[in-house]
This record gives structure tokens, sequence and C-alpha cells, in this order.
DNA sequence: TGTACATCAGTGAACGCGCGTTCACTGATGTAC
DNA sequence: TGTACATCAGTGAACGCGCGTTCACTGATGTAC
């Protein structure tokens, strides 16, 4: 996070000034989703002034950005280390992993919805979010190519399953790349299968669209989506859930 | 939707310019979201004074829980047509039903965000809106409680698969009941899992947080949904997509 | 070590804007006799 | 059929508010000699 220690009295402070707004601007937004985040009241609680907030961010905008990076950070950290916790085989990693993932969503609903909920209208985010909103991705990406190749996984398709047009879109798609060699168009099409139906059922559950189902009800869901997945049904059954 | 004919011309003007008026206001919406409805625009776009607007509604709000509710109903009358024409066996009134609800999603994403999407802040929905609100998943749930009495649907669980927790939690979830005798708890669960599977499908192609698959892949994707919840698979292979 | 200058954090006032909502009013539409 | 009154759609001005952003400024911190 810090390339080099800060030399100068004057970027010390500036640093933690920054590191205050956007402080500040994180619990508005927490507070009262993205549209509450404003200038004025973010001052107000620093006691500056509005215009003095320009000196470290040129715009609404450009702080918003950095809530959002901030955030996919977050989500990126909690998640990674989750997978930590889960140790190196079995199942472990993955429940755990998944479970970070809906525990941070319901712990930040708010920040959230700024980077999984409906987009900020008038918002265009720029390219420095790219990374950051691929850390969680590629973190279970990581997990399946660490259970495919451990025979922890066995996806129940073959690549000839995998219809040719649906194919020819998975292969195609090199937007979102990550780290190491691609997967074949059916194992990514499981993947994004399977991240569809953790995102639908942590957002139905922090947005109120669906029946409340809680804890246990997203871990059954899960296990069966791992199931569907091509996960060994007794690796994972021998598996708790993690506390 | 007129439970009688509006006897006077002055009640027949009125209902009129009421429709005019959350016409604009969808249209507003349609363009730049929920937090794009203003009052104001509404009676500029009208040509009248922004307080004539309070003899129509009486707040905001009230008119913001108008679009709700017709955006509501506007998907639940895409899907039940769909399933209409998908005639009364087979997977086609499933497979039409999907499709209708994604299409209406990606043709009014702005609409969609504002009932599936993040919850607007600050916005309470009144009681009034839960009927609509369960116009989709109720035409959903007939179809499954169809597909189980025809056998087109043998849900690969039973009843003592799921989690005593779990099913506790499905079991005691009267808040969104719909018509008909209630299903078992297993029944219950495939039914929300496959929901969040097809809300996380659809979001993430409208709000742009997953790689863009398309129809194909979405298709491709629903019906491995569909045999996960027990559906016939050779009758499932034997029907086309809707075009 | 001390002085002259440059840098930059922060101030305070202002600009221009748009919003939701209220209120006293005018004039047209409907109703009762 | 015609008149007197009630209802109600719509006007226009105003209230009070908050927002993002600009700009000329002051005073403290840092830098070069």
């Amino acid at each position: 996070v810090t390339p080099a220690p800060p030399s100068t009295r004057r970027e010390r402070v500036r640093q933690a000034t920054t590191q205050e707004i956007t402080a500040v601007a994180r619990d508005l937004v927490a507070r009262e989703g993205s549209a509450g985040l404003n200038l004025r009241a973010v001052a107000r609680s620093l006691g500056m002034a509005p215009s003095a907030l320009y000196r470290y961010f040129p715009s609404r905008d450009a702080l918003l950005t950095t809530l959002i990076v901030e955030a996919y950070d977050a989500v990126g950290l909690a998640v990674e280390q989750a997978i930590e916790r889960g140790g190196p085989q079995g199942c472990g990693a993955i429940l755990g992993c998944v479970h970070a993932f809906r525990q941070w969503a319901l712990d930040h609903p708010h920040e959230y919805g700024l980077i999984y909920g409906t987009p900020v209208p008038g918002y265009e985010a720029p390219d420095d979010v790219l990374t950051p909103a691929m850390r969680t991705p590629d973190a279970m990406l990581g997990l399946l190519r660490r259970g495919l190749e451990s025979g922890l996984i066995t996806l129940p398709l073959q690549e000839d399953d995998v219809p040719e047009p649906v194919r020819a879109v998975l292969t195609a798609d090199h937007a979102h790349h990550h780290a190491g060699p691609p997967f074949p168009a059916h194992a990514k099409g499981a993947a994004m299968q399977f991240w569809a139906l953790l995102l639908g059922l942590v957002s139905g559950e922090v947005f109120g669209h669906v029946p409340p189902g809680g804890r246990d009800f997203f871990d059954f869901s899960v296990r069966r989506g791992l199931l569907a997945l091509g996960t060994d049904p007794r690796a994972l059954a021998a598996t708790p859930s993690p506390a």
C-alpha cells in the first residue's frame, strides 16, 4: 500500500488527511449509500471548508472511485484471508471463501452495493478499478485451478458438451483475464455459473429481493452449487462450514 | 386495471393525465434511473407547473411507488405471456419464461434496477407493492408445481436431504406465500436456488458485473440449472429455446 | 545558522443550479334546484 | 332550461434547502543559498 516511506513531514500529514477523508467518506456511504456521498458533508465532518477537499481529490467522482477501489480491495482481502485459513487442500478454502464473501457483503451492504449493485448513474469507472475488481474473481479462479489439479473438482461436462456458440463466447472473452494459463471453455462456463449463483444469493439477501434464508440456507445452496460444479461429494460432505 | 368505467368527463381527463404523468416519469427513469426521477422535470415535459402534479400524486415517493408497481406488473405480464406461448406441457413454458424475464430486463435495464437492484435509499416500499412483486415468482412457482405434478420435474433431493435448520427456515417463511397448497421444504429450497441463479445471471448481465455471456450463455446456464432442479433431461434437450 | 523565496494546505465568500413542497389564486367543469 | 353554488385542475410565486465547484486570499511548512 505504501510504496516508499514518506520523507517530509508535509507528506506524512497529507497522507494522513487523505486517509481521514476517505474514512469519513466511507462511513457516509456505509450509512446512506453512494448517493449520500457529498463533499460538503465530508468537509463538515472533518471541520474543514468544502473547498479544501479539492487539494486532495479533483472531484466528487474521484473520491467515489477511491471508495470503489477500497471496497474491491476489502472484499478481496477478506476472501484471500479466508482461503488461507481454509488450508491448502480439501474444501475448507472454498467454503471459507464463499462464506467470507457473503459475510463481508452483509457487514458492508452499502459498500457491496457500490461494487455489485446497480451502477451509479452518471459515474464512469476509470481503468484503475479493473485490477482491484479482479481480486476476488482471481482468488476464486485460483481455487478452481487448484481443485482441478488436485482432482478435488472434476467438471461434469466435457468440452464437447458446451454448444459451439457458447464455447465461442467463453473463449473469446479476453477482457477479464487473470493470472496463469487459460481455462478450457467448459471450466470457464462452470466458474461463471457458480459466480452468478453466488452473486444472486448474496445480492438477494443483501438487497432483500429474496425471502431471507440466512446462513444455513446459503451454505446449503452453495454446497449444491459446488456439487454441480463437480466437487467431490465425499470431500465436500466431510468439510464443515467455517464458524 | 379499470375497475369501473369512468363516468364523468372530468374523471376521464383526470385518468388520462395521470397516465400521461406516469408515462413521462417512466421514460425519465428509463433514461436516467430512479435517482433521475424528479417532479420538476416531469412537469416541464408535460408543460405544467410543478405544483400541479400534487393534484395527482401526494409526493415524489408516491409517484415512485406507482412506477415500481408498474414495473413489477410489466415483467409479470411478459413472463405470464411467455408461459402461455410455451404451451401446456414440456419445457417450452419454462424456457420461455426465463428468457422472457431476461429479455425484459435487458430491454428495461433501469426499471429492472428499480425492482431488482440496489434498494432506493430513503425509500420505504408500502404494502401495495407486495402483490405485484409476487406476480413473477408466482408464475414460476406455478410452473414448478405443474412440472412436479406431470413428472417433468423430479427433485433430486428428498425432504431428509435438507438439513434440519435449513428446513426450519424454508417452512417458517410465510411472508412470501402464493396461491395453492404449500410446497415441501426441498421443493421450496430448490426453487429459491433457481431463482437466485436467475437473478444472478440477469443482474450480472444487466449491471455489467460479469463478463458478457449473451443469450447463448444464459440459455446454457439456465438449462444446467434446470437439470440441477431435476428436470427430465430428455424433455429438456428436446425443447428448443424460444426465438 | 540565518535569511529570502517557493510551495502548498486551508479559508471564506460566492456562483449558479436544481430540487420538493406550500399556498393563495383563477377559471373551467360539474351539480342541485 | 337556466341559475347559484361547489368542486377541482392548474398557475405562479415563493420558501428553504443543499449541492459541486471556483477563486482570490492568508499563513504555515519546506528549500536553497
